[in-house]
RNA sequence: GGGCGCUUAGCUCAGCUGGCUAGAGCACCUCCCUUACAAGGAGGGGGUCGGGGGUUCAAGUCCCUCAGCGCCCACCA
């Protein structure tokens, strides 16, 4: 029997299947299954910092209409959630929100309170302090956020949840590192090092941005001894004149032949430099020659190393001019001359050596004001300098041909959803310049379990790494002690120094299948779901976290982490720029939630073909209630027949109901085989536009004989028809709609929907007939709306002519169209042009 | 400069390997309270599928080309 609501309605099912569903364990991971019986999702973990909006429940929800279908298909799914809060954004968050400031140097104070308010100026702490204050402050939104996600119904296994923070990632990215320090895949250097001024930390390659910025043009006078022309040279740089150590110019250029291999003298600080050809020179650009500067931009990086040139370096990490000129600056006019651009920005310092310039007559003509794009770390302010620092990195291909082709045919062999994102990984991986820069300058995050000794005279010795045991892991070297050394011995001649940096927050994504199934700490966890199947994911993260992930899980596994990446496209809002949190446009989707129910916003995500921009449509979302407020209505129509008693399947002889079968068959086919290639998409617009064209036709068509019409046999058969088709949307719909479609399962089924076997149809009727039926039903609709009658008023004659494989299909129909259109006579006539004659009952309000 | 994607009704978008008069929803107009649903239903108006060329019996769909928009990569004097 089953047990219908008088007023079916949406209200309250959030509430009641989130503690229903967690209660019965239904997204639970059977960890006793094979590999080949398991779907494992390597879950993004979204960054804790603030609070999720409108593009997360799009993408999440894409991931999660395919977990619930490769549930339904019978696999165990693996589907994990982190946190990732670690980085950047936490850190700020901290400070901001305390009024403090970490100072890795200051020991940890047990009894230390966070001000209630954000303290000015900012309270320095020590690391640990810190990060006690990080854990606080993203516990609460972390509450939040698994709030958001049951609340849209993710389908996630919760006892996987991590958080990037906690001892677990920090070992597994400590061990990871460590094993790559010991194969040689991990290295230190120092080197010229992109660097964020106001961060005080290197940046890596993948977080670069170009910015175009107004810049300027400044035409400068080198010397050349003996009463020679002098050589003319344009900058957009000019302040770091007093870094210049060479001029280029291209090797064919005809204008600087005679000059290669001879001296210039700088303008104002009055150091020779040579003039060289390389290639990188552009005739085209400028005065076809450049100065070369300790380090204006990057290709001032590989003219230094190319050319063996030397180092003076006159920006500091804080982004000022250094207080001490290099010491080719020797003459006193020059040494004065700088000392006026000591300590300044670079900006002001442009400013200064405009004017010093102009005293001395050395810039021709004024600054020609130019657009050009400058290189920004893409969550920084200003542009990004180059500083010498040693720093760790990971080899990438970046620097190595050989690996490079590796890391190429491994995106090779990945499966693209969208097919054609492979291109980004292409063409980024082509495109490396250098290995992976993994450590920053900052004092959260995790720290690398390495120690220096220190010698006698007090100098740290960076070339001999101190390691602690994996076992011991993980470690934090600023607070723990390597073995055999005590911690009076810190910083001491003879003694040791813990490494000061953090890993970057992808150097611990990278690694997220690892973490998500519980490398090392559960090895047969590990073993059932590794490599993974999917890495959900936005796609301009492709060549930091795809990428890096890729790389980490060579090292580590030799394997590809996963066998399909699934890129999602964007939100964008109405003006069609992408919502970022950065650009103030975003949405949060709280208010949504509650107005078209999770079930509604669910349906606007899934309605986005796959990787594809999406623009932030409310009328998606009012149309999916729609579609869920259908799917209770029609279920209870339908249940409504033999008081929702089952009918045997073997009842269903009625060629409409056949017809019915084979069209529900081919929608259940055409979802699977979506679905398989996770076009959830696809998947839902063949469901749904079946599932609409059963309500409005065929139900209406068969509702007579349902209710015994035509006698008990072809009410059974209409009956039995029908509720396969209920049970079949119902579960089509599950991955989609998940609370409304458990509601409607539960009237009638056992359990719940999410743990149903997905449908499987096979059929032999002939659609044909649903057709015809539909063609001459339409018909007689369209004649009754025309004369503005109701749906229901009489008709006397229906003549239909058609030729004869049609008129069999409407005879089949017959009595079902002789009931839904209330028709007096059908009449079939053979004709080659196929054409409805309806002529209805005379009015009776006439 | 190289690459990728997009351009279909007023709006948001489907249209998969070329094939019946190009579809859906929203919006708009008309009608219908029919006992699953008025938070519904029936019907209608509205498109030379960005421009041009080509292949084909047949092109929104394939090829070439141009244009606009977006993105990725590279350049950055």
């Amino acid at each position: 029997m089953a047990r219908v609501p008088d007023k079916p309605t949406l209200e309250g099912l959030e509430r009641r299947f989130i503690a229903e569903w967690d209660a019965n364990g239904v997204y639970l991971f059977d960890r006793t299954r094979q590999r080949s019986e398991v779907f494992a999702i390597d879950t993004p973990p979204p960054t804790v910092s603030g609070s999720l909006h409108v593009g997360h429940v799009f993408s999440y929800t894409h991931t999660d209409t395919i977990a619930r279908y490769q549930r339904m298909r019978g696999k165990a799914v693996f589907y994990p959630m982190g946190w990732d809060d670690n980085g950047l954004p936490t850190i700020r968050r901290v400070q901001n929100y305390y009024g403090v400031r970490c100072d890795p140097s200051l020991p940890y104070d047990p009894t230390f309170q966070p001000p209630d308010e954000p303290h000015s100026p900012p309270i320095d702490v020590g690391r640990r302090n810190f990060t006690e204050l990080c854990r606080q402050l993203v516990a609460a939104d972390e509450v939040a956020f698994e709030e958001l996600f049951r609340r849209l119904g993710l389908s996630v296994d919760w006892n996987y949840l991590y958080k990037t923070i906690d001892d677990r990632p920090t070992k597994v990215s400590q061990v990871a590192f460590l094993r790559n320090l010991a194969r040689g895949e991990a290295y230190q250097q120092e080197a010229p090092t992109l660097w964020d001024v106001d961060f005080r930390t290197a940046v890596a390659q993948a977080e670069l941005e170009d910015r175009e910025l107004p810049g300027a043009s400044h035409l400068l006078t080198f010397h050349r001894g003996d009463g020679a022309d002098d050589l003319m040279i344009d900058t957009t740089r000019p302040e770091l004149l007093a870094a210049c150590v060479a001029v280029v110019a291209h090797p064919d250029d005809k204008r600087y032949q005679t000059l290669f291999g001879t001296d210039v003298t700088t303008p104002l600080f009055g150091v020779n430099v040579p003039v060289l050809p390389h290639e990188l020179a552009d005739a085209e650009k400028g005065t076809g020659a450049a100065m070369v500067c300790t380090f204006g931009d990057l290709t001032d990086v590989t003219w230094w190393r190319e050319l063996d040139l030397p180092i003076r370096a006159i920006v500091g990490r804080d982004g000022r001019v250094l207080a001490e000129p290099p010491g080719a600056i020797s003459d006193a006019d020059a040494r004065a001359r700088y000392a006026r651009l000591a300590g300044k920005t670079t900006k002001q310092a442009q400013a200064v050596v405009v004017e010093l310039l102009r005293e001395t007559g050395e810039l021709v003509g004024d600054p020609r004001p130019l657009k050009h794009p400058v290189k920004f770390y893409e969550r920084g302010d200003r542009p990004l300098e180059i500083v010498t620092s040693r720093q760790w990195y990971i080899r990438n291909g970046g620097r190595d041909d050989k690996l490079r082709a590796i890391f190429l045919e491994l995106g090779r062999e990945l499966t693209w959803h969208p097919e054609f994102m492979r291109h980004r990984y292409e063409s980024w991986v082509a495109g490396l310049t250098g290995d992976w820069l993994i450590s920053r300058q900052q004092q959260f995050g995790v720290p690398f379990p390495v120690w220096y000794p220190v010698t006698a005279d007090g100098t740290v010795d960076h070339d001999r790494h101190i390691v602690p045991a994996e076992d011991a892991l993980p470690i934090d070297p600023s607070a723990d002690i390597p073995p055999g050394y005590t911690e009076s011995q810190r910083g001491q001649p003879g003694g040791f120094v813990g490494d000061p940096d953090v890993m970057d927050t992808w150097a611990t994504s990278s690694l997220s299948p690892l973490v998500g199934g519980r490398w090392l700490d559960d090895d047969d966890l590990f073993a059932r779901v590794f490599p993974m199947n999917m890495r959900p994911q936005a796609h301009e993260i492709i060549r930091t976290w795809l990428f890096s992930t890729v790389v980490r899980s060579y090292y580590e596994l030799g394997a590809l982490p996963w066998s399909d990446a699934a890129l999602s496209g964007w939100i964008l809002d109405p003006d069609r720029k992408k919502m970022a949190k950065s650009k103030g446009n975003v949405v949060t989707p709280i208010a949504y939630l509650d107005t078209y129910g999770s079930d509604g916003v669910r349906y606007w995500a899934a309605s986005a073909r796959p990787g594809v921009d999406s623009t932030f449509d409310e009328g998606q979302m009012k149309i999916g209630r729609k579609l869920a407020i259908k799917l209770l209505n029609v279920s209870k129509f339908v249940l409504g027949f033999n008081h929702g008693e089952p009918v045997a399947e073997a009842a269903i002889t009625h060629p409409v109901d056949r017809a019915l079968l084979t069209r529900l068959a081919r929608v259940v086919s055409e979802a699977t085989t979506a679905f398989d290639a996770f076009d959830y998409a696809r998947a839902l617009e063949r469901t749904e536009s079946a599932f609409w064209s059963f309500c409005d036709d065929h139900v209406e068509l068969v509702k007579g004989r349902s209710y015994g019409v035509a006698g008990d046999n072809a009410a059974a058969s209409a009956t039995a028809s029908l509720q396969v088709a209920l049970s079949t949307f119902q579960r089509l719909l599950a991955p989609f709609l998940p609370f409304v479609s458990d509601e409607v399962w539960s009237w009638w089924q056992e359990g719940s929907i999410h743990n149903a076997p997905w449908p499987r149809l096979d059929a032999d009727g002939d659609d044909a007939v649903l057709a015809a039926a539909g063609w001459v039903l339409g018909a007689v609709r369209k004649a009754k709306t025309e004369a503005k009658r109701s749906m229901r008023s009489p008709v006397e004659l229906v003549v239909v002519r058609a030729p004869s494989a049609s008129l069999a299909g409407v005879e089949a129909a017959r009595t079902d169209l002789i009931e839904a259109g209330s028709i007096a006579t059908l009449r079939l006539e053979e004709s080659e042009e196929p054409e409805t004659i309806v002529t209805l009952a005379a009015d009776p309000a006439l």
